[in-house]
DNA sequence: GCTTTTTCTTAAGCTACATTAACTTTTTTG
DNA sequence: CAAAAAAGTTAATGTAGCTTAAGAAAAAGC
């Protein structure tokens, strides 16, 4: 398999969006991900299971969400081309995941192995810093999620959504949205009506 | 100034508690702290100030918080002796902060500035594990406050703070807790009046 | 210790959003 | 393309948590 085929891609730009790496450095890198083609609605990642990759999104849509004890979804991360996704949670400690990651359209998915990466730190040092920085931007991410949660309304909060992600709203379905703003699907329909 | 100094125990700690360093390496990146010291309600970071340096909390109690225009205020994160604070989108972006860092006691900070850590980047490689570790634990619990935040109750949320955050409720007023669960002061009273 | 300021409480009325349920529209599947 | 399943809408009713306001208690300053 050549990593240079077309799929590989979303990935080598996002690496080189933040690192800069020797061409064999990142034919090592790219070597250790493995393809992962999805259908729509498929799972990547169940309820239960242990998380023992790391997983780039390189074409499709995809989500993470938890459901709790009455069978509520809450909808963590929604993804697209060059996004990452996981339970990161299991994939750090090893336990059995609480969320479910699944296709909502045809997807897919770069991953590589726990062991891999961790092998990879050694050989490649300055992929720390890709993932150092990859997560310092993710926690500043999440943190102003958390805020606009705590301070706007959910008017607010789906106008910024559709602003924000108007290409992620194309391929998930109202439901998926609401469960992601923390609101009923109900109450998101009666949103979108007034004009 | 001495490193070794009693101060800087619980930053040593954490540091030794995700990577391992030469003594060397070590008093290399401790060189680079500077002490400084709070008093109760002194403001360490201020709204529209550009955050220039990575912070750790030695001793005390510390909150971050953002004020819409409503004069309303979100707390952010609490943080006591072990715990970094900071706002993390001015350092990464330097842009104007905002949010306030704020002493809620009287308290001791460590803190580096950006060019001192870029610098230490170099020097100490391992520090780039250090932070992408911390990091990845931070985003972890953060999308768990998430989640909690959109899945439980105000009363849940509360009880769940106590259990985990015993040592710092007793630092904290009642008001700041509110405005960390997302809720009024007057509603936090009556959640913790029956029985 | 007395005054001032800050924090906490109580209670009545209100609103943003949830629940339930029935129906319509769209999408999927054979 | 017909039937079934999935997704979206509408509306009535319910409730968790907000607002306002006033007073009580605790902490800070002099």
């Amino acid at each position: 398999m050549q990593t240079t085929e077309k799929i590989f891609q979303p990935l080598i730009q996002n690496i080189k969006g933040t690192i800069t790496l020797p061409d064999a450095q990142m034919e090592l890198v790219l070597g250790a991900f493995k393809v992962k083609a999805l259908s729509k609605k498929e799972i990547l990642l169940s309820k239960g299971d242990v998380s023992n990759h790391m997983r780039f999104i390189a074409a499709g849509c995809l989500r993470s969400y938890f459901i709790d004890d009455e069978a509520q979804e809450y909808t963590l991360q929604f993804g697209i081309s060059g996004w990452w996704i996981n339970d990161l949670y299991s994939y750090l400690a090893r336990k059995p995941a609480a969320c479910i990651v699944q296709a909502i359209q045809p997807s897919t998915v770069l991953q590589v192995h726990r062991d891999s990466l961790n092998s990879l730190y050694q050989e490649v040092p300055l992929l720390e810093r890709f993932f150092r920085i990859k997560f310092e931007k993710a926690y500043v991410a999440l943190q102003e999620r958390n805020l606009h949660n705590m301070a706007l309304t959910a008017k607010e909060r789906y106008e910024n959504f559709l602003r924000q992600y108007r290409d992620i709203e194309q391929s998930v379905p109202q439901y998926m949205v609401a469960s992601y703003l923390g609101i009923t699907p109900e109450f998101l329909s009666t949103l979108r009506k007034p004009y």
